[in-house]
DNA sequence: AGAAAACTTAACTTTAGGTTAACCTTAGGC
DNA sequence: GCCTAAGGTTAACCTAAAGTTAAGTTTTCT
């Protein structure tokens, strides 16, 4: 069987992720939830969920601009958005597409119609989906198993190598500056100084070999084969 | 960091352009300013910003009249532009849409709104600018890979020569002047020696071929295929 | 709790890339 | 055809960015 797709729901009222949960298991979907929107970008960069349902309205950080953030993140670049709102906040729809929304739910959620648009959006976006495993190079990447093997041999990576190592083999070649390599791994707001990068850079070079590794200087780092 | 989006305001008065150049320039944009359209005209054709935001308001060439003029030149033909407008102004919404306006910014501004509207505009017309590939005469660009490729061969170029050849390449056979060049590379405070410039064309003709990069005396660089 | 592993930092070194300066060449006006 | 100013060339120099290492910190595991 194909994979799950996987959806991540983040909205602030319990009742409301209930119903979301209930709806989307019942139709076969992989579902994760978050009360707002900061847990909701969190689970969003761990689980990589293929869609999203944003509330527009949550206290502190509210949909958009968690839709703003989790845009700006590499890994997340291709993730389906789609936004909750309430039938008549029609100005928001526009400030929503703004912000990257690729969609919009309306409350009160008609729960034939969100299986459908759920379903229609999934399969318009679908053949994007990212392997779980590839191989590049000699160098093979298990993100399931969290296992990496380079020519044969298997070398357990700790998690910010392999989130790195991860990252950059997401797209051989493409450039990847230390701003994307900070947001998507640390986070937006987490400050770690520059050198730390290159420390990580640096262990994976000595462990998978120094010729993958590329240093675009003063733009960024790329992986290549 | 990518280098810091250019921002163009137009407007008959200073006030108005202080409040924007402090809000944006918070923000981190480079922002230039002009008192009328015709001034408007100038910076935008000399600066190249990303961004215009216009009052629609003005003695003179207004806003209208401006934006149209703007949408007429080669170079400036994917710069965003926003209109400014009185709150209840709403006819002028249709007109402006019709001259080739992106947006609209309503009088009294509200500081928040205004960045986030940017930003938005910003993201949007970024990846969608141009293609991140690009060939032109057996010479092919690719701006996530960093990577320029020639008749086959791949080249690595350092950062500067990059973009050099991203810019003058985004236009071919049209002329940078040295100040475009100057301008969008190194940005509008820096000062660079005028060697410096040729120095890196140098390189480009030397690691790409003498016949793509043509000398303009007295006016500028061009790049053909 | 204690040990081990992972992560971050700080101080220092290295280096690629960028800039400059000095000199040379050429185009184009007279 | 000469003169001048703009542009070309070269190599030396400088600097910001990345590499390195080891010494703290924090986290995780037993």
């Amino acid at each position: 069987m194909a994979k799950k797709p996987k959806i991540l729901c983040v909205d602030d009222e319990q009742d409301i992720l209930d119903l979301l949960t209930f709806n989307l298991e019942k139709e076969g979907y992989d579902v994760c939830t978050a009360l707002n929107g900061k847990k909701g970008l969190e689970v969003a960069k761990r689980e990589l969920p293929d869609l999203i349902i944003l509330d527009v309205m949550m206290p502190e950080m509210d949909g958009m601009e968690t839709c703003r953030e989790i845009r700006e993140i590499p890994s997340l670049q291709n993730v389906v958005i789609t936004f909750l709102t309430a039938r008549n906040e029609d100005y928001s729809q526009i400030a929503g597409f703004e912000a990257g929304a690729d969609d919009f739910i309306t409350k009160p959620i008609r729960q034939r119609l969100l299986v459908s648009k759920i379903k229609a959006l999934l399969r318009r976006s679908g053949p994007a989906e990212v392997k779980k495993e590839m191989s590049i190079g000699g160098i093979e990447i298990d993100r399931d198993k969290y296992l990496v093997t380079k020519d044969g041999v298997q070398i357990q990576l700790p998690k910010k190598e392999f989130e790195l190592l991860v990252l950059l083999s997401s797209a051989p070649g493409r450039v990847f500056t230390r701003e994307n390599i900070l947001n998507s791994i640390w986070g937006n707001d987490v400050i770690v100084g520059d050198r730390t990068i290159d420390v990580h850079i640096r262990k994976l070079r000595e462990k998978l070999g120094d010729e993958n590794f590329k240093t675009i200087k003063g733009v960024g780092y790329k992986f290549e084969a």
